[in-house]
RNA sequence: UGGGGCGUCGCCAAGUGGUAAGGCACCGGUUUUUGGUACCGGCAUUCGCAGGUUCGAAUCCUGCCGCCCCAG
């Protein structure tokens, strides 16, 4: 089955939101190599607007030869390209390397040697996609940039506004947060109302080579999942061995390779054994090289400080429901019901209060905040507030 | 070299004649566009060593080795 038999060109301009006719309209497509970003070209195409993928060429081609599940590098681009050719679009490649080592990879490198735990996906959307390719696009006159995130963008009197994906198992919205209003205005999600399984037919229908390539999975430039070496290689100092200390009494239990492999919450990789219950990493002293461990109720967490606020659309008004406003603190973590407290956006400083003990809260995670289905911003986690045991 | 105790998976540990629990650690998998968590699965043909008793021993007996404690 083609393309053209499960959606009209009108289906398709109607899913990226542009006031028709389609045909006298330019879409940007961000186009990383993967399924999901090619399916949105082919989408726009359908469409009848004049469509342009723009790849970033983000790392070295040479370490992410061979590699699966990455994305913006070496196969990646040729993958895009293919698929730019087969719908016959044009296409840019655009060498972004040196913005992205010091975007991303560097601040990757220097969170962990402080005793964070990063996310450069946040990072790599706040700079190279949405600041840097998003500008690109404009300049190249388009009418909005497309990119294949699962996330929903819906727009209402007040501005466009971001909703958790329709497939909660595929919803990315985490890692989008902080986008700005300015951004998100120019910004379309047209695969946020779809299944994943939906978009592979698309990508079947539409004959892209793509449609069976696995789903990136991991960082994208760290190879092997071996995001520690990244790390020394950016930061060759940084990776020093140290004590692993009782939290409670200050006990000196066992020596670490290196404050890097671990972060708040985590389990495995402690190597020491003979307890009668499990011990978890309870908080990095980066300075001292010291990891921190204790049991399980020692993760309890009450609130958390925020940094950096974005807020996206109005802030929910008056007498809220109980659980409606909701917090996310990990990318795979339940949202929780929290109060917020202080205001939220233009990079103010907030405090969110968890209504039950939130566990694994980690600085330098981000904490997404939600109002239903919506997401209304959030902030990195500076630091936590234990819960009373 | 008098007396007492102990030696079961990397660690802790149950099991005192009927054919090796469990926890921690570790490994693998599931989930997942960060890292963890969680969940599932794996993990001692063997009980310090050598003999003996018994249909049958980690469990009883003997010897040896090692460790600990008390007394010197």
């Amino acid at each position: 089955m083609a393309l053209a038999e499960l959606l009209s060109p009108v289906q398709a301009a109607g899913i990226f939101q542009l006031e028709a006719p389609a045909s006298a309209r330019r879409i940007v497509v961000a186009m990383s190599g993967g399924v999901d970003s090619s399916v949105v070209a082919a989408l726009a195409t359908a469409s009848g607007a004049e469509t342009i993928g723009i790849t970033l060429q983000l790392y070295d081609h040479g370490a992410a030869t061979g590699r699966k599940g990455a994305c913006c590098a070496g196969d990646d681009i040729r993958d895009a390209r293919a698929v730019a050719d087969r719908l016959g679009i044009a296409h840019y490649v655009f060498d972004h390397e040196s913005r992205f080592r010091e975007d991303v990879v560097e601040r990757f490198a220097d969170d962990y040697l402080a005793g964070r735990t990063p996310i450069p996906c946040i990072r790599c959307n706040m700079g190279p996609k949405f600041t840097d390719l998003l500008g690109m696009a404009r300049e190249l006159g388009a009418d909005c940039l497309a990119t294949g995130h699962y996330v929903r963008r819906v727009e209402t009197p007040l501005g466009a506004q971001l909703f958790r994906a329709l497939d909660p198992a595929r919803d990315q919205s985490y890692f989008l947060y902080a986008t700005t209003e300015a951004q998100l205005d120019f910004l379309r999600f047209p695969l946020g109302g779809l299944p994943k399984s939906d978009v592979r037919a698309l990508a079947e229908a539409a004959g892209l080579r793509v449609a069976a390539k696995p789903d990136s999975q991991d960082i994208c430039f760290v190879p092997e999942g071996d995001y520690a070496k990244v790390v020394r290689e950016v930061r060759p100092e940084g990776d020093a061995p140290g004590e692993i200390v009782d939290a409670r009494d200050g006990r000196v239990l066992g020596r670490h390779r290196g404050v890097i492999h671990y972060t708040v919450g985590q389990r495995r990789g402690l190597d020491i054994g003979g307890l009668a219950e499990p011990l978890y990493v309870t908080g990095i002293d980066a300075p001292q090289r010291r990891v921190l461990v204790g049991p399980r109720a020692m993760l309890a967490v009450a609130s958390a400080r925020i940094s950096e606020t974005n807020r996206i659309g109005p802030l929910p008004e008056g007498p809220l429901p109980d659980g409606f406003l909701m917090a996310k603190v990990r990318s795979l973590a339940k949202p929780v019901p929290v109060t917020l407290e202080g205001s939220l956006g233009e990079g103010a400083a907030a405090t969110i209060r968890f209504d039950a003990p939130e566990y694994g809260v980690s600085p330098g995670q981000a904490a997404v905040i939600y109002a239903g289905e919506r997401v209304i911003g959030g902030g990195w986690i500076e630091a936590t507030v234990p819960a009373a045991a």
